[in-house]
DNA sequence: TAATAACCATACGGTAGCGTATTGACTGTA
DNA sequence: TACAGTCAATACGCTACCGTATGGTTATTA
């Protein structure tokens, strides 16, 4: 027989901050606010100011919490994967167009346009992958500043794909593409 | 000596939509609000009611606004440049480099982002730019498929370096960015 | 210059959300 | 079982903004 021990809905500072995410992500950081989330959470505002000094304060721990959920992707995927430079290329692109995990990527984008501090966090997040891209050229043997070209060039198509909204639903045309991709941008290598 | 006949300040639609278009491009489109956007223009609401319905009208306006202020563009001026695909490419570059043009984009994503109307604006302008950039390649000679990827990665490009701020102030580097960039995606034609 | 139309100011009522103060309920520990 | 600590509910005042109603100016046209 289960003992409710404790009333289920008691929270703690991560569950606003999760569901303050998820807001973000459906409807843009202008609709997160403190009563609707409370709602949604099934408490009341009494709840957040508990936890939370005030709204600025919340929100200024939003990017560094989503910053957090980005520690394992495909970056930590892909160095444990063997071979060159290239296959680990094709690694990358078929893992992304297999699970897409940068699901808050636009929101967090959208949001960090209009407030530096947000910015900020989502800068890093660019240089940290930018950065991986470009060792695996540098890898597969090319100088120093074509290799941060292609990485760019590598790195700011998915960023366009995903922000137009352009990305196929369809597997298979997602992997044709990043086998047509990775022809074009690791040409002689 | 100057007679003001009529007081400067009357205003029309165009006023209104122009400084709703800078208001987003600062602040993102949940800080365009009419008394503050009124305070700005230097009237009171009772101007704004005069024109638009009500705000959800007057912000249905804006992309399409926008849209056409797009009109005049890096294309119309690449059309009009003689030579083979491959110097066009590079007069496109060039004058991008120089210009940027797209200042609004940023914003307009933003907002796009979570308002499928305004996703629609954009949609459409971004597929006419593919296109420009597509018929190049075409002209160059690819085949349709990679001309199409090929452009895929050309424009997004644009998005990606323009979206994460890394566009280089200094236009030097620009252009030394849009030389490379040429020569990795022109690779072979 | 009188009448009409175009444009704007002012005052008002209404809603959504922020933040505070206070009280209440639950939980672990002595 | 009493107490302290943790978490939440409620009630309140405040501000920003939306939209309406009404009347006042300024321009246009006859």
């Amino acid at each position: 027989m289960v003992i409710m021990k404790y009333k289920s809905t008691r929270l703690n500072k991560e569950a606003w901050l999760s569901e303050a995410l998820e807001v973000l992500y459906e409807h843009g950081i202008d609709k997160v606010s403190i009563e609707p989330l409370a709602k949604r959470l099934g408490v009341t505002k009494g709840s957040f100011y508990w936890h939370f000094k005030n709204k600025e304060d919340f929100l200024s721990l939003l990017p560094s919490y989503w910053a957090e959920k980005q520690t394992t992707t495909v970056m930590t995927y892909v160095k444990s994967q063997p071979g060159n430079a290239k296959s680990k290329m094709k690694a990358t692109l078929e893992y992304l167009a297999r699970e897409d995990p940068d699901r808050y990527d636009n929101a967090m984008r959208a949001w960090a346009y209009f407030d530096s501090n947000v910015a900020k966090a989502v800068a890093t997040i660019d240089k940290r992958r930018l950065e991986f891209v470009c060792d695996l050229f540098l890898l597969a043997g090319v100088n120093n500043e074509e290799a941060e070209m292609r990485s760019r060039i590598w790195y700011y198509y998915d960023i366009g794909e995903h922000i137009t909204g352009d990305t196929p639903k369809d597997p298979d045309k997602r992997m044709r593409r990043a086998e047509l991709r990775l022809a074009i941008l690791s040409a002689g290598l």
